[in-house]
DNA sequence: CCCTGATTCGC
DNA sequence: GCGAATCAGG
């Protein structure tokens, strides 16, 4: 059952192509392709040539981490409770709710969009809104794939789902003259 | 110390 | 071919 993890077929090789483009870090392609390491991204990355792509590095490296916790790449390899392991073979989970049925803010808008462009991970490019939807273990998984808010990998309307303020607090008030 | 990619080298 | 260890640098 210990599907060991997958080297580098064709598709994964693509990816690595499509994300290395993107200018993702080898790093951050490591965690998203998933039982690989950054070590072995940038190593297969110079086997097959791509190296000295855009090197922007220092803006993106030092300053990093300001998307805010809670998004990042909704992919995120679960299968152990270990603390950091970097080679898990199972696969996805996300954060936030897939689809949904989130209380609280009903979004101002219905908003006719989504179902039109859903794209599969292989189509998502960097300006795109990574909101999963559906089963990440179903081929028929996609994202929403809308315009992405720049700086942030969701979409106006997912990013209101994301990015709720802080819960209001409605009633919690300790009995009075305590503290 | 955090991170980045580049290179080496045993497997 | 692969990738951990290491190197060089921001």
């Amino acid at each position: 059952m210990t599907e060991a993890v997958p080297s580098w077929t064709d598709e994964r090789v693509e990816l690595l192509r499509r994300l290395w483009d993107d200018g993702l870090s080898a790093s951050q392609i490591a965690l998203q392709i998933g039982g690989v390491s950054r070590n072995a991204v940038i190593g297969k990355v110079h086997r097959l040539g791509l190296s000295g792509r855009v090197k922007s590095m220092g803006a993106a490296s030092q300053g990093r981490r300001r998307e805010g916790l809670a998004a990042e790449v909704e992919m995120e390899v679960v299968v152990a409770e270990e603390p950091t392991l970097p080679e898990p073979p199972a696969i996805v989970a996300h954060r936030p709710a897939p689809d949904f049925p989130l209380p609280q803010k009903p979004a101002p808008e219905p908003v006719a969009l989504a179902v039109s462009e859903r794209v599969t991970i292989m189509d998502l490019r960097e300006s795109m809104c990574r909101w999963p939807m559906g089963d990440p273990t179903s081929p028929d998984f996609r994202f929403c794939g809308g315009r992405a808010i720049t700086g942030l990998p969701y979409c106006t309307q997912h990013a209101q789902i994301a990015y709720q303020p802080a819960a209001e607090r409605k009633r919690d008030r300790r009995v009075a003259g305590f503290r």
